[in-house]
DNA sequence: TTTTTACATAAGTAAATGCTTATATAGAAA
DNA sequence: TTTCTATATAAGCATTTACTTATGTAAAAA
């Protein structure tokens, strides 16, 4: 698959734009992406998987918990997304102060 | 749906890029992407339609054919990715030189 | 060590997607 | 008018997608 159709169809999906809504402040541990888009634990697992297979987000691990956050380095197509979807606070988790 | 949504949405195909990178160069009628795609006349109208209804293209009448090109007015997600987007040259339908 | 916690992976299923062929429509030509 | 041509719409089907529940894994706690 071409990398730019790749990146389209991973942001092209309202609950993983929610997720990059999420991440626009900074890092979000799993958990908090949970209580956000209220589906299942697995299931925000292979949305994050497809964000990062596309190179669009980066994950740390701390412990048991996994941080993701947008990647540093992003195409002008991502950016544009990015710089159009309002930033979604309902998800403060900044850095070591992860919810769960 | 979003229309942040619908746009990715939109353009998240190899096919339906392929009509945008066609339509970079100026208008182009429905045969000739026909043509291209290697798909059937059908099938290209369907998809042709998705980009219209999300707002990307938009048609001229001229007779029996039907020329289409990008809309004038784009949101910078999807000037992005015409940017992105390699120009399509075997497709040079200028207007009143449709092959069909 | 065993148990618990946070997350990932696997398998199964319902819905969405993108093609096909068949048919409808609108305009040009005969 | 009838016929042809370019395109659109409808119906059907195979593939993909996005969820679910069940299970696996790795690190912390007991």
């Amino acid at each position: 698959m071409n990398e730019l159709e790749q990146v389209l169809k991973a942001m092209a999906d309202k609950n993983r734009l929610t997720l990059l809504a999420c991440m626009k402040n900074g890092e979000v541990c799993v958990c908090d992406f949970v209580d956000v888009l209220k589906i299942s634990q697995p299931a925000v697992s292979q949305q994050l998987k497809k964000l990062k297979d596309a190179g669009i987000i980066k994950e740390r691990k701390d412990g048991t918990w996994k941080y993701y956050r947008i990647a540093e380095e992003i195409s002008p197509v991502v950016r544009a997304v990015i710089d159009t979807l309002e930033a979604d606070n309902t998800c403060h988790c900044g850095g070591n102060s992860c919810s769960c």
